[in-house]
DNA sequence: CCTGAAAAGGTGTACGT
DNA sequence: ACGTACACCTTTTCAGG
């Protein structure tokens, strides 16, 4: 069996454009893939439909803002039954301070990334939130030094 | 010295917003935070100037594009010396397999996130590409079963 | 599934406050 | 620094191939 995606050329190069910009127009898109604006527009809504193209986000210097602080933490549960699952992941939603979280395979743990103005404050997110949430059991922190490439997502 | 990053709450409503939605038009925007359009572009176009926001991007679903297999590696190098750190991230931003790096402190190891279209090709990777490369003495995979969040980065 | 044209809606500039 | 007005451009919708 196989798994026709659904999605052709032409969807793949519209995804590329506006992976690389996020803004652009449907006219100017059009342009590049060698379509009217129309299809370009059913097509962006079609793949918006089917939850290929998930959002739109800006790009925003994270430094620039002043958080300055960013932390790998590995968190574990006590329990891994759904429940316990998902009432962590909603609270992890709700914390802005986490920018990237993954559950993993393995330990069934999660791997987030948290980001901060300070040491202070990630301090305080650590011992004011993120250990209050119910069902952690073990937190473990890991500090990068900087970041050595930032692509985003794969483009082939 | 107080550090006056002259981005005022009306910045700060505006970059969550596209944060959140980076197609908006500058109109909703301005609905949103209580402005007309105009000033809203103004601001907009100023903190794209300043390297605030630095782009807009779709966020689209890699499994999509055919891209099923996401492996956090972590690798860890013999030497730490500088030459060897410098010629292994050189190695890593060519690879298009690696979509984030970090140089992590500690053991001054390396956290990579991997993307590929399958095991096959991500074992190819391993073996053909990233056991190659110079230094390279320790190497270990951990497999996500899903991403719970995505924010790209974090907002005030 | 595409094009093309017309209606609706958004943008950018100029100027006034 | 914000708002309004208006000309221009973009998106959407719909008829037709």
């Amino acid at each position: 069996m196989m798994d026709t995606t659904n999605t052709d050329d032409l969807d793949k190069r519209i995804l590329r454009a506006i992976a690389k910009n996020g803004r652009i127009s449907v006219q100017a898109l059009g342009d590049s893939v060698g379509l009217s604006p129309s299809p370009v527009a059913r097509r962006l809504k079609r793949l918006e439909e089917r939850g290929i193209v998930t959002g739109y986000s800006a790009m925003i210097d994270e430094t620039a803002l002043g958080f300055g602080v960013s932390v790998f933490v590995s968190v574990k549960l006590d329990r891994q039954i759904d429940d316990a699952l998902q009432a962590f992941e909603k609270a992890i939603l709700a914390f802005p301070e986490v920018v990237d979280c993954w559950l993993m395979t393995g330990n069934r743990d999660y791997l987030l990334r948290v980001v901060t103005r300070s040491m202070a404050e990630f301090e305080k997110f650590l011992v004011g939130s993120l250990t209050k949430v119910k069902g952690v059991a073990e937190i473990e922190s890991s500090i990068p030094l900087r970041r050595v490439k930032q692509t985003g997502s794969r483009t082939p």
